[in-house]
Parts: structure tokens; sequence; C-alpha cells
DNA sequence: ATTTAATTATGACTATTGTCATGTTATTAT
DNA sequence: ATAATAACATGACAATAGTCATAATTAAAT
């Protein structure tokens, strides 16, 4: 874990966050005063499922796999997450254990901001208040959504929903590859199936010239055949 | 749907419920006048997905199902909910379309709150904000979990682990039945299966003397067993 | 009370998905 | 550069779970 810590705070993410949006100078100010960024190199442990957090984190650069473990040791990964993206307020808002592992999938700059300044900044701003809520009832909603497809939709249905995510999500490379690098083993653990199940659809994909892969990275060729899939129509 | 309208609300489920734990007297007054009390039948539907609420739901008395609609109309129960319990919340909040259907399982007794009491009170109280924040978290956490559970168990542990859950949560009438009624199909709708593979698997619990039933009620005869199913032991 | 509809139950069959085995190709480390 | 490891790929087979058919039972409605 990379212990570069720096108090240039000018144009962290943070900043721009949505969450953060609505504070106002003073504000603003006093958390950036708290903040403290650190690099991690992909592979690296933020916190681990079952630890205690001490505060949160924002995402200033990198990408971050967000997993609970199963039976086996099994990661089932819950969310993915990007800059500007924060992670552990759930733990440190109710004060708990850590409920996921959080794991760096690139090498990252990651802002770690302390509990004390949330707690403050909920008490000083209820819009800040109100901006957690409905980020945690987003969360939520997806959540919901999630399991409704696990539980009715077939393994190729999720994975073209999943690999259609991504795509939003993440974005693409100049070539056009959506710009995430992830193991067919990572998304086996999103989608929720077995690694072969997922190469192997990903191969009929490849085959069927809805999507071309390079390595890991993965292109999609057409979309709207993918969103058919992912809707149960085909 | 009954406009069985009343203002008595001196003991309403509200004032006792977690999240309203934190309002003081002047607050509660505040809440109290600006509640309606309305009587549901069994099977009437609160609010329908993607329909506009103007406030949120507190239970006083019944059952709630709260669900997804998917692929072919299938429902997706995402919750239920009991006495004390609120729902809508999260669609109020974020001013959103209801993400989800809620219907009456038995007939109940249900609390309408505002949207705009919610919005004053969150400005006043932070702590009623935190409040509000931390349910919200703690339904996420449980979504997440069972996120992990459907994508790794099986049908039998994921039943197992609902009719422990649900002994848990409605507690058992003097006989020892879990107190509520689900058909079979509620049940595979929660379960995330076909309704006969619950109706199976249930048969295989009762010829294993795990569970009892009497139509549709059950009774957990060997707890522990169940435990070990539904932890993917057995 | 009796018809009607819904729910529960079970068997037979099929489809989907997971597991295991094995080989190949990339990556990473020395 | 080369060994070692991890990731990808594919076939064969097994297990889990879904679908369809049909019957019995229970609950609801007139």
């Amino acid at each position: 874990m990379g212990e570069d810590s720096t108090n240039q705070h000018k144009n962290c993410s943070c900043n721009t966050s949505t969450v953060f949006k609505s504070l106002n100078t003073e504000e603003q100010e006093l958390l950036n005063s708290k903040l403290r960024c650190n690099s991690y190199k992909k592979g690296d442990i933020l916190y681990r499922e079952g630890s205690r957090i001490t505060g949160c984190y924002c995402i200033q650069k990198g990408i971050l796999k967000i997993y609970k473990t199963g039976v086996d040791e099994k990661p089932q990964i819950i969310a993915l997450a990007r800059p500007g993206d924060i992670t552990g307020y759930r733990s440190v808002l109710s004060n708990e254990m850590a409920c996921t592992t959080v794991e760096a999938l690139e090498d990252s700059v990651i802002c770690y901001i302390p509990s004390e300044i949330i707690f403050t900044l909920i008490k000083k701003n209820s819009d800040f208040a109100l901006s957690l809520i409905q980020l945690s009832c987003k969360e939520l909603n997806q959540a919901n959504d999630f399991i409704k497809d696990i539980a009715q939709k077939t393994v190729r249905e999720r994975l073209a929903e999943i690999v259609l995510m991504l795509n939003d999500t993440f974005g693409t490379d100049t070539e056009g590859y959506i710009a995430i690098n992830l193991t067919r083993e990572d998304l086996s653990s999103i989608v929720g199936t077995a690694t072969e199940s997922v190469i192997r659809i990903l191969s009929e994909f490849k085959s069927e010239k809805i999507i071309e892969l390079k390595g890991k990275k993965i292109k999609i060729l057409n979309k709207e055949r993918l969103k058919l899939i992912s809707e149960s129509i085909f």
C-alpha cells in the first residue's frame, strides 16, 4: 500500500464528486484540509470485509472492485468504482465493520476521508445529508434490480447486460474497446456464474459478430443486438 | 383501497419506528399532524412500479410485499415489510417514480406520510437524516448479501435461508408456525426459482423432518439443520 | 352449499449451467 | 531469455433446476 501522502487537494475529485457538490466554499476547505491521498498498486487491498474502517475513500484515479466473500472463499463482486465514486461510507455511517473487501484493479490514487468529517458535514449541511441518502438509495435500487435479473435471467442475458453496463460506465478507448481490464474470472464473479461459462458465452458473442475480443479487451460491435439479448428478447 | 382515514395517531407505529425515534416531542407532533391512516384489504395495491408517489408509508398493522416486475411480468419480491417498517422513502427522497410495486399480503393499516414532512424533518434534524441514511445502508447491505447468495447458493440452500429469515422476522404463532402466509408462488419469487421447485424442496424438508407443513403454514422442527443447509454445509 | 378458481403436489422430460480434464496462450518473475 | 504462473479455451459429462402435463386439494365466490 502506498504511503505517498499529499496535501495537494485543489483539484481532488472529491470536490467535483456528486455527493460533495452541495458543500459551500467553507465546507469544501474543511473537507480538503482533512483529506489524505494515497497511491495503490494493482492488486492492493484498501480494506477487508470484517475489518474496522475509520473513514471512507474517494477515487481520484483508477478502478476498484468491491466484493463480498461467499461459500468456499468465492468472491461476489458487488460493484466496480471509478474516479469520483466513494466507497466505505456505508460502514462508516452505520459504525459497523466493513461488509465488503475493496481491491485496486489497476494502479490508483485514492483520497481518504476520516469519519468525523463526514459526520460533521451531515450535521452542518442537510443538503449533503440528502445527497448521501440519495446515493445509497440509488445503489439500493441498482442492487434490487440486479437481484431481479440474477433471479430471472439466464447467464447469457446477464453477461450481455454486464458488458453493456461496463461500456456505459467506463467508456471506450481510441480503438473502441471498453476501458476496463477484467479477467474472465472477475467477470464471472460479477455475473454470478462459472468462469468457463463466461469464456464460452463471450466466444459465442464473438462468433455471432456481436463483440470483438483482444485479450481481456472487449469491443461492442452490435449494441442493439446485445441489448435485445440482455432483455431476454433474443 | 380503504379510505378509512383517521387522525388518531397517539399510538401510531410511526412514533416508535426506529427511523422516527430521533425526533423530539415538537417534531413528533408535527409528524402526527400530517399523518393519515388508511385501511387496505388483502391484495390491495398501495402503489405500482413506475407511478409517482407523493409520500411514504409506515405500517401500523399487516404485512406488505414489495416487488419488481421482470421478464414476462414475473414478479421478484425484493422485501417484505411488517409493522414499524417504512416503504416508499427511496422514491420520495430521490424524487423518482416508484421502483417497486407494493401490495398488502393481509388486511393492513398503513400510515401515509407526505413527502414535505420528510424533507422538513431532514432539514431540521440531522439525527433523523442520519437514521434514514443508516436505514438505506442497512437495506443496501442486505440486498448485496442476497446478490451473493443468489449467485452462489443452490435453490435448496436459499430456500432454507429464506425460511429461517421468515421465522426470525415474523416470529411464530402459539403452535410454532411461522406467522406469515405466503403462497408457494410468493416464496418462489423471493427465492428466485420456479414454484414447483419450492413445492418439491419443502416436501423434501418435510420428509427429512426439518419442517412441518399445514397448508401455507411452516413450522421449523430442526433449526440447526436448516442453518447448516443454508450455509452450504449440507 | 356448490360451483369456480387458485393452489399444492408429483412425474417425466428438457435445458441450462457447473465441474473436471486437458491443452494452449499470455503474463510475470527470475 | 526462459522458467513459472496465471489466464484463456474447449470438450465431455453431471447435476441442478426449469417446463409441461395432469391430478388432488384447498380456498373463494355466488
